[in-house]
DNA sequence: AAAGACTGGGAAAAGGCTTTCGGTTGGAAC
DNA sequence: GTTCCAACCGAAAGCCTTTTCCCAGTCTTT
């Protein structure tokens, strides 16, 4: 059966919502009218399968060791038959830790959250903990009640992921969990661990690799300046140059991040310094609206201009003509290891402070070396 | 403090796992060597503070009847005093639902999942459930592991999110629990619920909008045809030509979805039908591709040819000259529906078979009437 | 042979909440 | 003065698992 969706069932979520208690006090809900399902076995049910107690049954199971084999083989027996799976929930209410923690991302729509979160879903899936997720949409408003909501949950820790490198509000020293702060770092730099991109290194990184090209005559085109990661990048450029005893062209052009201003500024860069051999753009859209120009103004990419962007973007680089030279944040490595910490820190092993996270060059067909 | 990370803390996710029950038992593990903290507030706290005893405080609480006016503001005042917050673990251990619901991704590289994926983490967070997210990468094994992994949290329902329209195997029919499918949808379409785009009708409003636009003479280039969504676009593209009495210039090329697939096929096309009006892509990085071969043959964008992509995906959209006329496939909405159905599901009422979502023509400057 | 040391196993408590059911009160009805 | 009925409240059971503690054997020691 196909059905075209009709205004009639295409009303929002909030409508779902069970009427709140509304004034008045209300007496127990209907008696969930849904399909009666088959329960799912307990413990006792295995016990007594087993023919022995709960408690030895638990032991049995767990591979506590006060239990004769035989025993135990006698339970795992009964378990398997009854497709017996431990109650997550009594468990944690015992335990006090629910093998779950919070991922609070600030917009999903943001190409670098994704990543991020990739590489934290990876490491908590392997090391048996869930994820909730919760999206803030760079409101904070929403975002302290996502807060809430998770601890409610018990979850057992919380990982933050930002949209910028900015630093970011603390959620603050009294959260009875540890919290780890991922790509945008806590402005509370004392008390909290943050994971960061190294945007310093992949501005001299970016550098290094143009140099090593045998380029010199090296002009930046980067995206708004109100963005650390704009200013480090370039602060980063501008040593590498330094120690290799040269100089930008010019003091680095800052913009927005679009193709359009690469477009701008690179125009601008041509006319100013005809005998330009490499650019480097501050993202891959910057680098492509410059790629665009220098080949309707006849500089052939790589040989007479090398070009390099930041993000290592795949649907931009690899459409590019030629495709693009990039650095690369290893965003997924942030978060591997912004879950890792946040195990540790559970465990009450708790880093603090930034860490930052080296990036890397991948090598496309925009640079190569002169001659 | 600022680390830079060295090798010794690059350790994989796979190392923390404590280490699984080994062949001989063990007995419980060290004893836990976090810090304290102060115990959250329980129900008992807020009995033994406004004098009543649990059964009331919780009837207070959760606005049964039988509880006296006084009574109840004595005991929500406490509550209040105390922030108290139920434990849901305590909850739906008595309840048997968990108010959480798992999101399975099969890849979340992909762009498609991510806009799915918000709408139905809006949609849960306004019905107040909590989501698991879990991406099983496009992996089965993983993903059968991942179902398994849900259900033992016993999550109250599933929603599996693909990364092409094709349809996907049914996860089966004898699961506790309801799931719903969105944009892959389930091969068991009798008895499985699907939320899909409606890739037929996008690409009859594709060509309606460039019918309005006075063009007549249409091609079209387009992906993989091994993607259904490839294949039924044309369809539509192919309809909509016909109910006005046209064709289009010739059979759709298909090819892949890159943009140099695009200034290929451009290329070809413009040398059979130097006349062509209008070009319609298969997505948007396919018209990116056409959109720089018509630039560098001297064909003006609108005015001379048309052009218009599938996706609607802003990074490619607002930087192609001129800006890009696409359609979207309101996939959020889609995300939103699924999670809506679920929340049907799970109170008893599964609606079945496969929905069609609507798309909608996002005009910018590719397009334009003619004359 | 008596005392101690293990071993295997069970009873019971704990964890926090909801719900059932029975008991108490005060007032109205007879 | 009894009977009945609400309204209100509390004791206790139940959800499912883990852990502590104790008991009954069995095996070592002197």
């Amino acid at each position: 059966m196909i059905r075209r969706a009709t205004t009639e069932n295409l009303f929002r979520a909030s409508e779902i919502s069970t009427t709140l208690a509304a004034m008045k006090p209300a007496d127990p809900p209907k008696p969930a009218s849904g399909p009666t399902r088959a329960r799912a076995a307990t413990l006792t049910d295995v016990a007594r399968l087993a023919g022995v107690s709960v408690a030895t049954a638990s032991k049995a199971l767990n591979g506590r060791s006060q239990v004769r084999a035989e025993t135990r083989v006698r339970v795992q027996e009964a378990a398997e038959r009854l497709a017996f799976r431990p109650n997550p929930l009594a468990r944690s209410l015992l335990a006090g830790r629910t093998g779950t923690v919070g991922l609070l991302t600030s917009d999903l729509e943001g190409r670098f959250s994704i990543p991020i979160l990739m590489g934290a879903e990876d490491a908590f899936g392997a090391g048996r903990a869930a994820v909730f997720l919760c999206d803030a949409r760079g409101d904070s408003i929403r975002e302290q009640h996502h807060v809430q909501a998770l601890l409610e949950r018990r979850v057992d820790g919380l990982i933050v992921v930002g949209s910028r490198t900015d630093p970011r509000p603390s959620l603050g020293r009294g959260l009875p969990v540890p919290v780890v702060y991922a790509y945008a770092p806590s402005s509370d730099t004392d008390e909290d661990l943050s994971i960061v991109p190294d945007s310093v290194g992949a501005g001299r990184m970016a550098v290094g690799h143009l140099l090593a090209c045998g380029r010199s005559r090296i002009a930046h085109i980067t995206g708004d300046v109100n963005y650390l990661a704009a200013r480090e990048r370039a602060e980063g450029a501008a040593r590498a140059m330094g120690e290799a005893g040269l100089h930008l062209l010019e003091e680095p052009l800052y913009g927005n991040w679009s193709e359009g201003w690469g477009r701008a500024a690179a125009t601008m860069l041509l006319d100013r310094h005809p005998d330009l051999d490499a650019l480097l753009c501050g993202s891959d859209q910057i680098a492509r609206g410059a790629l665009d120009i220098l080949r309707e103004r006849g500089r052939t990419v790589p040989d007479e201009v090398a070009v390099m962007g930041f993000d290592n973007w795949h649907a931009v680089t690899d459409g590019a003509r030629p495709s693009l030279t990039s650095v690369d944040h290893n965003l997924q490595e942030i978060g591997r290891v912004a879950a890792q910490a946040l195990f540790q820190a559970i465990d009450g092993r708790m880093r603090r402070g930034v860490e930052l996270q080296p990036g890397r060059v991948v090598i496309r067909a925009s640079t190569v070396a002169l001659g």
